[in-house]
DNA sequence: AAGTGCAATTGACAAAAGTAAGGAATGCAT
DNA sequence: ATGCATTCCTTACTTTTGTCAATTGCACTT
């Protein structure tokens, strides 16, 4: 009889209301402090239910748990960066152990913390493309911000990486509870004739107007190598590639290529390449530039000299570089 | 020389560079999962460090954790009071397990992790006074909301308390990185003839007037009881609460007297109160209700009747009762 | 009414995190 | 240089948290 009641006595008032077991056990142990010895008692369950409730809560995205912008933003080094490109601020998160692609990740978490603060209601912000952009999107906690319209800036591409430029824009929209307008048309296009009769078709004309709107604008930089997204994608040829690097292309912005100052290249892509003009994207109110890596240093600061960054996100290494960068 | 080559080696790059190990660490810890043993085998110390790293992280409140707003807003129990009493939302905190002042503290964690999503760039909030926006104020988190204008609802009084009006509002602005209008003058003066010279005086004038431009409003309900604030700070004698009573007055907003429909009540401390108007805070973009409590629930009521709340924060015992209220 | 499948819960054990007292390195005054 | 105070770090120990196989209660069949 002592387990019989034990049991009734256990069953129904200890299992308060369905899930809200899990929202109480969830507040007292990152509200009020308490273990999950004290919780276990309050809500009469053992304290490996608590585990799990708590387990529960973090797996449902109840719990939010992120570092102030301010850590990243306000160190020496951001600081320095910030003012030797009059930048309006630098994020730059630690620097991974060993540098592979977990550099990305580091990064595109840095950003999808920070980008959330940056974006107010009305703002339209214009997406490129990339690995970086991709990761910085699923990195992102679904948030919302009324009345944002996020852009597509480039047109789309079949990519080996299992993502396109459009999922990038659309992906990011929806963490960010946003409009999104997509540029139905790929990036590339065979003949410059049938890329001008495009950029003339009503809807990607309205489309391509709408990124003139913009008033922030996200993007990364590229690589000129042959490892590039840019050949990889099929964008351009090996040949091509090395012909732009000849004429000085030292990075890829928006599936263009720019020379040290930013500009970006005349070449045998320009007329096919469907697009912002980066000239559009000079002078917005907000030009995040997401990247990391030793051989795009050059290009991040070509981004920085030619007017498109007005923030950054990297790591302390790529920083340093930056800054030894003459 | 083992020892020596050991401490050598350790030292120096061991120590990243200041205050930045505490940085990665958390990073690594927060952001990366690793657990602390790995994190003082890559930083080359020992994990009572990692310890001490994570601790001063969190002291210096680097890092950031709260629980989803949606989560207490979208459960059956915060629906049913949105929908009850047609408001724009509500946010329903879990009881806590012996109601005495704890209820007020958690309540106003609850507000405090919910009111910056509440407010955008651009709006002017105005604020009451009372323990409970003292301890929201005391709760938030440090923000920076662009272009925010914090208003001081009602004058100021003394109070046992510790906190005055001005702090109320000085403080909140300060969290929420905003600027204050403060109302320089008594909540209660001493003959109407003077409160009506100190309305036209220029500064108090504009003061007043910066309330009318309010979009949004942040209150509580105050109770009728001989231990209710308005007595205790001195604003109503216990004659004249009895009066107040006995003419139908079964809460306080902001200083006045309100009735089950939420109509301020007429009578002997209306022509002497320095404060808003009521019929100001109708209708506004947001009326951010918080309060708890049993005694609270009429006053509730009557603030939502009345249309000057949009949102609610409460908790499930007193949203339970609003439901239950006739 | 007994059997079956499923999800929730539990106790015992393993891992991780927190604590406190002691110990090296650093800087500063003597 | 020596001693002293301070800061930061470490070792050894305690508490808290996580894991997992086993059990329980419950809905649904047979």
């Amino acid at each position: 009889m002592g387990a019989q009641g034990y049991n009734l006595r256990k069953r129904k008032p200890g299992k308060v209301s369905g899930d809200n077991a899990v929202i109480e056990a969830a507040w007292m142990y990152y509200h009020e402090d308490l273990n999950q010895n004290e919780i276990a008692k309050r809500l009469h369950v053992s304290r490996a239910t608590v585990v799990n409730y708590l387990q529960e809560a973090r797996e449902l995205g109840m719990i939010r748990l992120s570092m102030r912008p301010e850590v990243f933003t306000t160190h020496e080094l951001a600081v320095a960066l910030r003012d030797k490109f009059s930048l309006q601020s630098a994020y730059i998160v630690p620097d991974a152990p060993q540098g592979n692609d977990a550099d990305i990740e580091r990064v595109a978490k840095g950003a999808a913390e920070w980008l959330p603060e940056l974006l107010q209601p009305g703002d339209r912000l214009g997406v490129a493309w990339g690995q970086t952009i991709y990761a910085l999107a699923e990195a992102l906690e679904p948030t919302h911000i009324d009345d944002l319209y996020v852009s597509q800036l480039v047109g789309s591409m079949t990519t080996p990486y299992g993502f396109t430029a459009e999922i990038c824009s659309t992906k990011l929209s929806q963490k960010l509870g946003a409009n999104c307008i997509n540029l139905h048309v790929p990036a590339i296009v065979s003949d410059p004739d049938l890329a001008s009769r495009l950029r003339q078709e009503p809807i990607i004309r309205d489309q391509l107007a709408a990124l003139s709107n913009c008033n922030k604008a996200l993007f990364a930089i590229g690589t000129c190598t042959a490892e590039s997204h840019v050949v990889v994608s099929g964008v351009a040829s090996t040949e091509m590639l090395a012909s732009y690097v000849g004429r000085g292309a030292i990075g890829v912005m928006c599936g263009q290529f720019i020379d040290v100052a930013g500009k970006p290249i005349d070449g045998p892509l320009s007329e096919r390449l469907m697009s912002v003009s980066l000239s559009k994207l000079v002078g917005l109110e907000m030009g995040l530039l997401v990247s990391v890596g030793k051989d795009r240093v050059k290009g991040m600061v070509a981004a920085c000299v030619g007017g498109y960054a007005t923030h950054i996100v990297t790591d302390a290494a790529t920083a340093t570089a930056m800054l030894d960068d003459v």
